[in-house]
RNA sequence: GGCGAUAUAGCCAAGUGGUAAGGCACGAGUCUGCAAAACUCUGAUCCCCGGUUCGAAUCCGGGUGUCGCCUCCA
């Protein structure tokens, strides 16, 4: 079945068609490693996946290129602010290079507990800075770049067209400008693409314009090139890239080799928190351990994002992130009960489900509407094996890691207890077989005021923390 | 000021011409000494006005609201 993607370049869904037989070359825009990544961060991997997951069920073999940024991502545009990661290292007393091998570290640690697929390539900036050089100076050489006192700028009056992924008009920008303007730019929209070295600047390295380090947009133009060529099939990021980023690496890309350098641009919408932006002022901007340590596990968050189309915004609330988590686990529920269960189940059905889940998910990744199909299944009143392998070969796609659904639960159950609430249980076991309600209940309430919720199954009791 | 998006049940949201997926919550029921969990059942004519059409949530026009971008941001 025909994969359609919505192209940002052409915004028009098209067919799929890789350009190289059955491998699919990806690029995605990484984390700026200078502080942990929030959830809406996360919400963009999170379809990062969702796109691996989808090309591979299809059949397709991937090359994928994620980038760790460590160097060069300035606070503001206008080349007055600082790098983020020279930033971080002042305010934490380390060096750059270890503030990112930490926020690197940790990045990884949360894409491991969303269970998100690993792109076979992880390229960081600091480690391609010839790549870039070699990059920049091709630019220069082709008459895209220009010298002023702090940096080497593109020219974007030189390129045919500018921009072409975002409608901006040039002129109704300058009216309105915000931004100040550096008189030695030629253009307000022209960008740096090397930034000479102030003289306290720590990363920095020799070039043709002495030592200096590369400006942000350029280390995906030289790292998609080194691993991907000239022009791959997917580019990746999300919708704040459109105006500026990747609209900038496409110039780039044109000012070395004269050509677009992806087929396919895919933007994810934002994560919204309580129905406005996330913001550190708000203080709303959440980590994946936060979510944790409210009791949301990070697969519930994933699951969470299912509930919207990557191009539709999603308004994050915790009263939404709590329905995900009890839905989370009665899939698991469900997905158990299948497992064991003996029903028999037509395979004309269970071919019927798998073609109208594949129908959603080729149609530009849509998740919410493969996910509606995947509930249906679960909650089938016949309970079958067969319906738990299907279940199992969907979550390829959903990487819920549902095969591992009673180590999950089991978890879940698994508490230390203190020995004041061992002697609490053990009492309240002889009060229920002596029926003496009152004071099982007494104690039930007992437990709670400390923290304890205690069921009553037909196995025993069961307790857990709140 | 410019650009763009969106408005569907209490909440999160699918659906882009033929009479409204799904999840969570609420309510009812089964189970239970009671409760919880689990399971089952139950709910909306789609912001407002006008138009096109045999037929519109879905297309067009107008209005109102909300949100985002244009400055770093996934």
């Amino acid at each position: 079945m025909q994969v359609k993607l919505y192209n940002t370049l052409n915004k028009q869904k098209n067919d799929f068609v890789p350009l190289n037989g059955n491998e699919v070359r990806i690029y995605s825009c990484g984390p700026t490693v200078y502080s942990y990544a929030h959830i809406g961060n996360f919400r963009t991997y999170v379809f990062m996946d969702n796109l691996r997951r989808v090309l591979k069920y299809n059949g397709y073999t991937l090359k994928h290129v994620m980038n760790i940024t460590d160097v060069g991502h300035l606070e503001s545009d206008g080349d007055e602010g600082e790098d983020k990661m020279e930033k971080a290292a002042k305010k934490e007393k380390k060096s750059p290079y270890e503030i990112a091998d930490f926020y690197t570290k940790a990045f990884f640690r949360d894409m491991e507990k969303l269970n998100i697929d690993r792109p076979e390539i992880i390229a960081k900036a600091t480690e391609h800075i010839p790549d870039m050089l070699e990059f920049a100076k091709k630019i220069v050489e082709n008459g895209y770049g220009y010298e002023t006192s702090t940096a080497i700028y593109f020219d974007v009056s030189k390129l045919d067209k500018y921009p072409i992924l975002s409608n901006r008009n040039v002129e109704d920008q300058i009216a309105g400008a915000r931004v100040e303007v550096d008189p030695e730019k030629r253009n307000p929209y022209d960008f740096a693409i090397w930034i000479k070295a102030p003289e306290n600047h720590i990363m920095k390295w020799e070039s043709p314009w002495g030592l200096s380090y590369p400006g942000w947009h350029l280390e995906c133009s030289a790292m998609s090139r080194k691993y991907l060529g000239e022009v791959f099939d997917i580019h990746t990021g999300g919708v704040d890239h459109i105006p500026t980023h990747h609209e900038n690496e496409i110039a780039q890309s044109k000012g070395a080799f004269g050509k677009i350098p992806a087929k396919v641009w895919m933007h994810v919408e934002f994560l919204q928190v309580d129905g406005g932006k996330m913001s550190k002022s708000l203080g709303n901007v959440y980590t994946i351990s936060e979510l944790e340590e409210k009791g949301i596990e990070a697969l519930a968050f994933k699951l969470f994002c299912y509930t919207a189309h990557y191009r539709t915004k999603l308004n994050f609330t915790f009263e939404g992130a709590m329905s995900s988590q009890k839905a989370l686990n009665r899939l698991r529920e469900s997905y158990i009960k299948h497992e064991n269960g003996n029903d028999n189940i037509e395979n004309s059905l269970i071919e019927e489900y798998k073609n109208r889940f594949l129908e959603a998910i080729n149609d530009d990744l849509n998740l919410p509407l493969a996910m509606g199909i995947v509930w249906e299944l679960a909650r089938s009143d016949t309970k079958s094996k067969k319906i738990a392998n299907l279940l199992a070969e969907f979550d390829k796609v959903l990487g819920l890691d549902l095969e591992n659904s009673e180590k999950y639960i089991e978890n879940q159950k698994k508490v230390e207890l203190p020995a004041e609430v061992l002697e609490l249980l053990e009492q309240r076991k002889k009060a229920r077989e002596e029926k003496n309600w009152k004071l099982s209940d007494d104690i039930r309430d007992n437990l709670k005021e400390k923290g304890y919720i205690v069921k009553d199954t037909k196995e025993g009791m069961t307790i857990e923390k709140i």
